[in-house]
DNA sequence: CAACGTTGTGTACGCTTGTACGCATGGGAT
DNA sequence: ATCCCATGCGTACAAGCGTACACAACGTTG
């Protein structure tokens, strides 16, 4: 029996509660499963968190922190050095490395805010953890239309159970990225071709409501 | 009682099952809340579908049925004289138009594939079928490429809560359609600015395996 | 040192679920 | 016209769920 000053076990209930999402879904999280993986009694499931949706909630910002990190430690999406297209390309292919379970846990805790509202502040978060160090490199559309490719991208993989393909990956984000404004990273290494481009509307048209549809918010 | 001969009750049952996921998402739907819905015993809904997995396929491919004539016969896609990106803009704004809900739908129901293996065959026709017609006007790698990004934006909006902006969104499809092979819809009507472009690489880069992994077949 | 209050536990309850099974029923063969 | 069998229906059951509640145990305070 024992432990009673736990501090940690909320801690642990999460991992716990990300690790059965992994292994079975969204669709076989309860109170009981979770308090069997967590090996903790079930009243102390619903003692720390009154719903599931808490729970959830938790989760899904915890899978944030893991996946924010690796963004920012992973890919060289930092250095002005490698072309933007590249990074993100890189960053994928790390992202795809790691198998499929943990980008379907990632994207089902994501996905889990298309019915359940109370999630979606954190999906903003997530899209935001991606979104962010991008729009370092180009103006905050092109920064948020980048980041909608990378998971239409990821989710064509996923729900069709093909293969990432890297260097179609690059294409077609180059062809987003160089459109954009391109800030910091200076000498496209690979043919200027787009260097008298983006006159088109470069901003104007582009997020008339400055960053702002990215973060919903409450 | 009564109807002992009822050959479109199967029909009746996907029908109350999409009306169901429509209203309380896959998590609400089960065998009693379908019979409940579709007015028929309960006995009725397994007799008909063994398994709520056969149901999902059931519902899912009727949905793509309406997805692929709603593509069709809505976005004036098939036109070569207008643009591509405008096209599909129109069309998806065609979409959203229709409210929240029944994009919820088909997006829950095409994103219940990341868990279901049995539905992801029926998830590539999903996705097949708004790629199949955009590679009418340009090359398969980047309608692919096209789709990704407009399930991407469409996710972002349901997932954070946001608005659809039309124009955002033609000048991102706009960047990725004018990098790839052009046909039928020549005069890029919207100054020429990308004339020259697309040298990079045009059709080598994209797509190694022809129009392969859209299709992931089993 | 003792008593209290908070924190955490374990069980018990009502409900919904998927599934299995026995019975009514209507059409086809004789 | 009658009998029979396959088809379809309604119910009954066991399992698993979220939640509520009564007790045990610890830290804290007087």
């Amino acid at each position: 029996m024992a432990r009673r000053h736990d501090p940690e076990r909320r801690e642990r209930i999460i991992e716990a509660a990300i690790r059965v999402v992994g292994a079975q879904g969204i669709a076989g999280l309860s109170h009981r499963s979770v308090a069997a993986e967590a090996d903790v009694p079930l009243g102390s499931t619903t003692y720390h968190f009154a719903s599931l949706d808490e729970l959830l909630v938790a989760a899904l910002r915890r899978c944030n922190e893991n996946f924010a990190r690796m963004v920012r430690e992973g890919g060289g999406l930092a250095d002005p050095a490698v072309p933007l297209a590249d990074a993100l390309t890189r960053l994928l292919g790390e992202w795809f490395s790691g198998g499929r379970g943990p980008m379907e846990l990632e994207y089902e805790l994501y996905l889990a805010a298309l019915r359940r509202p109370v999630l979606r502040p954190v999906a903003g978060e997530w899209a935001d953890a991606l979104v962010e160090p991008i729009a370092h490199r180009t103006d905050p559309a092109t920064a948020r239309a980048l980041t909608a490719l990378l998971d239409g991208i990821c989710l064509q993989v996923l729900l069709t159970g093909g293969e990432f393909d890297p260097v179609y990956t690059r294409e077609m984000l180059a062809r987003l990225a160089e459109g954009g404004a391109d800030r910091s990273a200076r000498g496209p290494a690979r043919g200027n071709a787009s260097s008298g481009r983006r006159r088109r509307d470069p901003r104007a048209t582009a997020d008339p409501a400055g960053d702002g549809r990215t973060r919903s918010g409450t």
